[in-house]
DNA sequence: TATGAATGAGACTTCATTCAT
DNA sequence: GATGAATGAAGTCTCATTCAT
């Protein structure tokens, strides 16, 4: 998303460690959000001010503006920011060796993964609400991300399946599990342990609905 | 069902200004009700403006502010409108009739009187969103009603369990289904069948795993 | 424009002066207008603030956005002002009597009569300036009812031409002479006295040649 | 005819930054007022950004601020160069050629050339309105220009006047005259035929008044 | 010299809520 | 009780201009 390769000039000689305007901006722009997270967080959304944001990243607000069009903006960048974080998260789950894991042993790593996600990142929780309530667009966008993402897993796991069937699995899970892992991460911590474990037999259940006895549903 | 003391006003969730004692009043009152979900659906609940509410029904300003004490009062009604309409439904699922069905047809017919309400209350959805986000709470407080609900029909399905195994189950059920209902709700007719049918797998995977096989879980 | 009948009820009987709402409105209403007036000369409208209006006519700025819905429309409301007081002079030259007098001295008296007007309002000059750059339709408006009063005037005068000679004589004289009493109003005394001479000289010579020299009569 | 020292900055009139001594130069100067032109004609004045005025003209904001010293200045510079530009063309009518035509034919020719010169240049309008309003000493130095150049042809056309009738008479035919075309130039075609005969009608009768009766006024 | 990112004062406007009538 | 004009704090965003590179 931002250049991250050290500077290097065209004519190849490494000049200095980082060109210092895009390191300089991308320092920037990266306090901003941690900022602006954090009023979005304590003070909701509609709450936060933006003059507030500027004030509190340190920077005129001006420059806010030269970054973000409008204070929605801002919001679409957190959002697309833990998608981004997210999806990295996710590409360790593509690995063969761990495809190759029993699917109980694989949707309780991932479950794990994902609980440590919303524990790593209390605010995502009230990130994402805001962007539902304000913007469903780029919600169902961010999703769609990680939807994509697990089409691709799904039939690594199992491809006794029709393609339209992965779609349509993956919709499922990302959305329910996704969401309980979302109100887990609002519970006390014995709620949410119990919790992980409740994800992981729906997710476990409905899976082994597919691949175990393909051809012969009960539903 | 709905709390009917007057003016209980701290707790923060009870913030009914005045009850509604005659029928002219009742009529009134709802009547804001419906003009504010339309505006909270059109545009929102931060865009809509209480004027503006005040004005479609027909209602003088200070009216309005005689039944509700605030912009967000409004909200929570509608909220709570909602959550007595799905209890009332509910209700029809306790009968000792419905509960002696087997456990696939009982999901099937659950799941279809949920989609059923959704699709008959489009408002919802943008209703539970701006709650979600603007009063958690209360969001919190009318599930909390939906999973009381289940927790009471649970053990009348199968009575093998312990009374704190049904609470979490509830809450899995009533936070994941409902989430996917709310999902399917705003898709397209075509996938909004389909995810039923998933909804039903989802839930009865799940409510199998804890009823057929309890002593030899597999999680 | 504005209620001026002093306040009766329905019922008949005469309460008191004035509706005192209405007054106190109207009032107010004009005091902010007179401020804005003061503050659109001294500074220009676009320098100018809603703001400073309002402090300085000592009302709260959103009791202004009360009345005008923005700053553009002050300043139209402005313009209609002197337009409604320019049409209120007007009248004066369309009584019997004054129609009778000799066209000379009718062009003589109707241009000290304008010149009047605007030594008396020397804010008019900085008014319209802004009207033309900010609002043309506005200022067309403006100077399109000043025609109409025109058009109805000059066929008293002499009514041996065709109805659409009036309809241009009209046009070319309110722009022509209402631009130089303009200019003229921003000029030293000395000549300010002398291009009244010349205003009518124009007028007079431009109004002759119609008047005089088809079928010759010259009144 | 273009003030040529470069830094002059005090006297509110000169204000040119920088004067561009090459052709590249001359060519983007040139290319920034004729998209400053189109922006200004477009938004207005107001609305206009330099930023975007840079952009249009592919120039760096920072080169554009070389050469106007502020937003003003780019105003006022095309304000010169159609000032310029209609000197041009009045020089045409100091010839001894045509100043030796009869009075209307002159000036009907001169009108004409006016008329023309609008409809060959349909921004004019809109620069100069915004001119009057936020720069009336431009404005009136613009027009100085002209009435100065008037003022040595009439004497050339009849010579039986004082001088000081010659200033009179030139400030009020380049006022009204000048307003008329200027009104003219937004009217439709048919309007503005019929307008540019009344112009005539106008000034001819005006200029006669004191070209064929001098010494028996009237007025 | 040329560039364009950075600046920040301050403009306009909104709207939930009150309270005098 | 009913009404709706009045309030004013505070929000978002713009843009002419500068000056470090």
């Amino acid at each position: 998303m931002v250049e991250s390769t050290p500077g290097k000039t065209s004519d190849g000689l490494v000049r200095r460690w980082r060109k210092p305007k895009q390191a300089r901006s991308w320092a920037r722009v990266n306090r901003m959000l941690d900022v602006a997270e954090k009023n979005f967080m304590e003070q909701g959304y509609a709450a936060a001010t933006t003059k507030q944001i500027a004030a509190d990243a340190e920077v005129p607000i001006g420059s806010l503006y030269q970054f973000f069009p409008d204070k929605a903006a801002i919001l679409q960048a957190l959002a697309e920011r833990y998608t981004d974080l997210f999806k990295e998260r996710l590409r360790l789950f593509q690995s063969d060796e761990v495809l190759a894991l029993p699917l109980p042993d694989y949707v309780v790593r991932l479950t794990q993964e994902a609980d440590c996600f919303f524990r790593e990142h209390p605010a995502y929780r009230a990130i994402f609400v805001e962007v539902m309530a304000t913007m469903p667009e780029t919600d169902e966008a961010m999703d769609d991300q990680i939807i994509q993402t697990c089409i691709e897993i799904l039939p690594k796991l199992n491809d006794s399946l029709e393609p339209t069937e992965y779609e349509i699995i993956a919709f499922v899970l990302v959305k329910a599990i996704g969401h309980l892992h979302w109100v887990s991460s609002g519970q006390a911590p014995e709620l949410r342990e119990r919790l992980l474990l409740e994800i992981q037999r729906l997710a476990f259940n409905y899976l082994n609905s597919y691949f175990h006895d393909e051809g012969s549903e009960n539903n």
